[in-house]
DNA sequence: CGAGTTTGACCAGCGC
DNA sequence: GCGCTGGTCAAACTCG
């Protein structure tokens, strides 16, 4: 189908590399704690992924962070704007940003009781690539766990790469 | 008919 | 305090 290659990532603190893409995507790293920083295997090219645990500023109390603590984002390069993880997004917004002529998609995890939302939007710079980022933590099984997985075997590796991100995702969370 | 999408309005945070 | 921007809500609409 589509070719996926998860070939930037979002967050890195101070990696010269893409760092534009990093400053419009979400507020100064300075205001989010970089909490663990994991690597994929040896599938895909150079991928890497940051995972944050972000401070929610919504409660006054500083400890206290939200059960969708975490967020992870990353760019890839697709064709397609919403990469299937097998889990079921519900659309709930869709905002024409600053910086970026295309606009901005935002999903909810259609699960109940699961508050994981997910932000899409093609880079503005290079409407080839994808930019995705996840917040929260899913609080249950993949729903199209079996679909995927045929999915999987039925099409060639980039999106066995694109899975066995979202299992690093998934893993990656405190639970 | 129910689930999902679209889209404008509303609200809160932040910078000036 | 005001305006800008990003994020969310909710009613209307579409599709299976």
């Amino acid at each position: 189908m589509d070719n996926f290659d998860f070939s930037n990532l979002m967050f890195d603190d101070d990696e010269g590399g893409n760092t534009g893409l990093v400053q419009e995507e979400t507020s100064p790293p300075t205001s989010i704690v970089s909490s663990e920083t994991l690597t994929g295997e040896s599938r895909g090219s150079g991928r890497a992924l940051t995972t944050l645990s972000k401070k929610e500023s919504t409660g006054s109390k500083d400890g206290e962070t939200k059960e969708s603590g975490h967020r992870v984002a990353f760019r890839t390069r697709s064709k397609i704007d919403v990469m299937d993880d097998g889990y079921k997004w519900r659309k709930y917004g869709k905002k024409s940003v600053k910086n970026n002529i295309n606009k901005r998609n935002y999903y909810k995890c259609s699960s109940e009781g699961c508050m994981v939302k997910k932000r899409v939007e093609r880079d503005g710079k290079d409407a080839a690539y994808v930019i995705t980022t996840y917040e929260g933590v899913h609080n249950h099984e993949i729903p199209s766990h079996v679909y995927y997985s045929d999915m999987v075997s039925s099409h060639d590796h980039d999106n066995w790469n694109q899975y066995s991100l979202l299992q690093s995702i998934h893993i990656s969370s405190p639970s």
